[in-house]
DNA sequence: CATGCTTTTATGTTCATACATAATAATATG
DNA sequence: CATATTATTATGTATGAACATAAAAGCATG
């Protein structure tokens, strides 16, 4: 018999993921229990744990006590976005980074942003746009309601320099945050600071994010047309 | 000195990310060594590491051996989208689930198809195109070449009553892929399938999917207009 | 037969200890 | 002084043992 020694919890699940590839273990197949996986690869049940435990985390795996462990039977591929920095994202890249101030008020919100922040519809909250670019073409158009109510010190900036983006995340905690993806057509404003054809298709990234119950901003980023978001799974 | 014993690392964690949320250790921030906080709050030191760990996966924190744990300067929020059956994401959503099979054919692939699955350009690949619905109303459509030289089986299926998603997700695996999310104008035959007019902005899911070396599957999910991705950040 | 209690079991977690590894700092050497 | 070598250090990982916990299965009781 060829055992396969594993002593590293790597090996483990290389192992493991070569198993459930070949389908050997098939999907929704039951598959041994941690003591048996650890004395077959002559390894602690701990490093197996992290094994199993890392692939389950990853969605290849469903895990239930007492139940035990089975390849998931439609594995839900997990595509992690990671949402960085524009200034960031255009540099890696490799372009050329440019911003450009193209709103900044401090004003009565509409209801649909006050009701969104939980804030009074009379509150004068932070209303900032941007422009996003790279290598001097329009890369992407940022429109942002900030909580001045909680956030006070936004209104001593003026964004000329640093952008929102930039300055909320150096100096503005959050705890949690929603995040969505869609296709919006560019409204005329749109198209004219992202130089595109009005109703072009565009890839929109909304957020809302909290300090604990305190609102913090929300921001609808617009990429210019034909911008993709990639990752690997 | 009020000492916070933590005996779990959930609880470990709970008091890293106070730490951090109330700003006592600021962005770009070195933090005490796993050691010192193990000392601190009364554990092991393998409970403060598995806690830094999973922080560190989330990316709220940056570990390097020897040179300590620090706050992230500017964390990257990762968005994880789930990827699932459509047929389930429907359900989810407590909608009834439709599908029909729109198109089916064999045939040579245009060249931008098989170059992207990596076969000679006189393949014969399989073409399927189907239109998911939630509640009778077109929810998504779908358009999937099928490597056929790598999943001749494919070939036996009709996909009437089972997606070709589905049956793939059962039948083949796959070990990694590709996946990019864009917004694109609806064409003609879009629009006609989608019941929306042309040119509407539709979010645009795509994936390449391999196994080892073989291309599986290239496939383009147009959702209909107004469908976002969520996700918690 | 349905309902609630008890046992069993597989995963989940903690711990102390030991060693591995990567990266930095200190030192030696030409 | 530049470069190679060595020591130091913080994270990374492996181990066996123990106990915790959730969930299934078995059992008893009405």
């Amino acid at each position: 018999m060829n055992v396969p020694t594993a002593q590293t919890w790597q090996s483990v699940q290389k192992e493991v993921l070569r198993r459930i590839h070949a389908r050997e273990w098939k999907p929704g197949d039951l598959i041994p229990n941690e003591a048996e996986l650890a004395k077959e690869f002559g390894c602690a049940r701990t490093t197996v744990n992290r094994a199993l435990r890392s692939l389950a985390e990853g969605g290849l795996l469903e895990r239930r006590r007492k139940a035990g462990t089975r390849v998931a039977a439609q594995p839900v591929a997990k595509a992690t976005l990671n949402i960085a920095v524009i200034r960031h994202e255009v540099e890696d890249r490799g372009a050329r980074y440019g911003y450009q101030l193209a709103l900044r008020e401090a004003r009565i919100a509409p209801t649909h942003i006050s009701a969104a922040l939980g804030v009074g519809v009379q509150e004068r909250l932070l209303h900032v746009m941007a422009l996003h670019l790279s290598n001097d073409a329009p890369y992407a158009l940022e429109d942002r309601w900030i909580n001045a109510v909680h956030v006070p010190d936004a209104l001593k900036q003026d964004f000329r320099s640093v952008s929102a983006n930039e300055w909320l995340l150096q100096n503005v905690p959050y705890t949690r945050g929603e995040i969505s993806f869609s296709a919006k057509p560019a409204s005329a404003e749109n198209a004219n600071y992202l130089n595109c054809p009005e109703k072009s298709a565009l890839l929109a990234v909304d957020r809302l994010t909290w300090d604990h119950d305190q609102s913090v901003t929300v921001v609808q980023v617009l990429f210019a047309p034909g911008h993709q978001m990639r990752t690997r799974i």
